[in-house]
DNA sequence: TATTGACCTTAACTTAGCTTGAGGTTTTAA
DNA sequence: TTAAAACCTCAAGCTAAGTTAAGGTCAATA
C-alpha cells in the first residue's frame, strides 16, 4: 500500500498532500486556514490534517479568485456553506450562482469600457469631468474589489 | 486675471492645478513621474511645471488602469507616443488600438469562465488537474497582469 | 512685509495575497 | 536506528499602487 492510498482511503490528507494535489504551496495552505478559508485538524504531532473536501474547497476559492472576486468575499460566500456535513453539489451550485451574477456584471462593465475606449482616447473628451468613463454609471458597485488575478506558471 | 487663465495661456501647470484638474493627488503626480509616467520640468523655485498635454496623459493611464493594465505596462506602451512634438489624436488613436485588443482579450476570457462556472464548481470535475477552469488554453498571455481597478468615490 | 498656502524631499506606512527564512520537532524509510 | 524528508511557528519580506507624515522652502496676497 503506497502512502497516497493509505492517506486516500482514510481520509486524513497531510498537507503536502493536499498542497500537490491542489496545487498551491504549503504556505498557501496555512495563509489560507489563517484567514478562515480552510480548515484542518492535529495529529498526536501536532502535524495537520485535512478533509478531502478541501480540495474542492480549494479548487473553488482559485476559481473565484479567477473571477476577480477577493478572499475576503470568498470566504463571506463559503461561510454559507453547511457547517456540520459535507457540502452536496446543490451546496456548491448555490455558490456558483452568486459568483456568476458578479461576474456578469463585471463582463458588462467591461464591454461597456470596450465600446468607448476607442472613441474617449482617440477624441478629445478624456478629460475626466466629462468623458463617459468617468461616468458613475458605468462603475460598479461597493462591495466589488476589482481585482481579476488570472494564473501563470 | 485670475491664476487660472495665467497658468493656462502660459502652458505650464502647476502640479496642483494639475491634480485639481485631473482629479488625482499631488502624491500621485509625484509617483507617477518616479515611474517616468509623466513628466515635468522646474522652475526657479524647484517646483514642478507641466504642459497642458499631461492632463489628457493621465486621463489614458486613468483609463486604461480601469481596464485592468498596470502601470508598468501602460508606461512600456507610453512609451511609443512621440518625445519631441506634442501627440497627435492619431498617436493616441493607436494606444487605444493596443489596450483594446487586451481587454477583448480580457473579456473572451471572462466569458469562457462565465460559461463554466456553473458547470465547473456544481460538478465534480472542479480537480485541478482536470477541470477546464485550469485548462492553459484559458489563460491570457504573460505580459498580462490580471488586475482589474474599477473605481470608487 | 509677513503670513498663509502651495510646494519640496525622503521615508515610512497601507492592503492583498502570498513567500521566505530561521530555528526546532515529527514522521518516514533504508 | 538514524538520517532525511516533511512538518511546525513566528516574523519578516515582497509587489503594486499609492498615501501619509515630517521637516523645510517658495510664492501669492492682505
Amino acid at each position: 500500500m503506497t502512502v497516497q492510498q493509505k492517506k486516500l482511503t482514510e481520509a486524513n490528507l497531510t498537507v503536502g498532500y493536499v498542497a500537490k494535489r491542489s496545487g498551491v504551496k504549503v504556505s498557501t495552505l496555512h495563509f489560507y486556514e489563517n484567514k478562515g478559508l480552510i480548515r484542518s485538524w492535529r495529529n498526536n504531532g501536532n502535524q495537520r490534517r485535512y478533509k478531502p473536501d478541501v480540495l474542492r474547497r480549494i479548487a473553488v476559492i482559485k476559481a473565484a479568485q479567477a473571477m476577480g472576486i477577493t478572499l475576503e468575499e470568498i470566504k463571506q460566500t463559503l461561510a454559507t456553506l453547511p457547517d456540520e456535513r459535507t457540502p452536496t453539489k446543490k451546496d456548491w451550485s448555490a455558490l456558483s450562482k452568486q459568483w456568476q451574477t458578479q461576474l456578469d456584471e463585471r463582463i458588462a462593465y467591461m464591454q461597456r469600457l470596450r465600446e468607448r475606449v476607442d472613441g474617449c482616447i482617440g477624441c478629445g473628451c478624456l478629460s475626466m469631468s466629462k468623458c463617459p468613463i468617468y461616468n458613475k454609471d458605468d462603475h460598479l458597485g461597493e462591495t466589488q474589489s476589482g481585482a481579476i488575478l488570472l494564473e501563470r506558471d
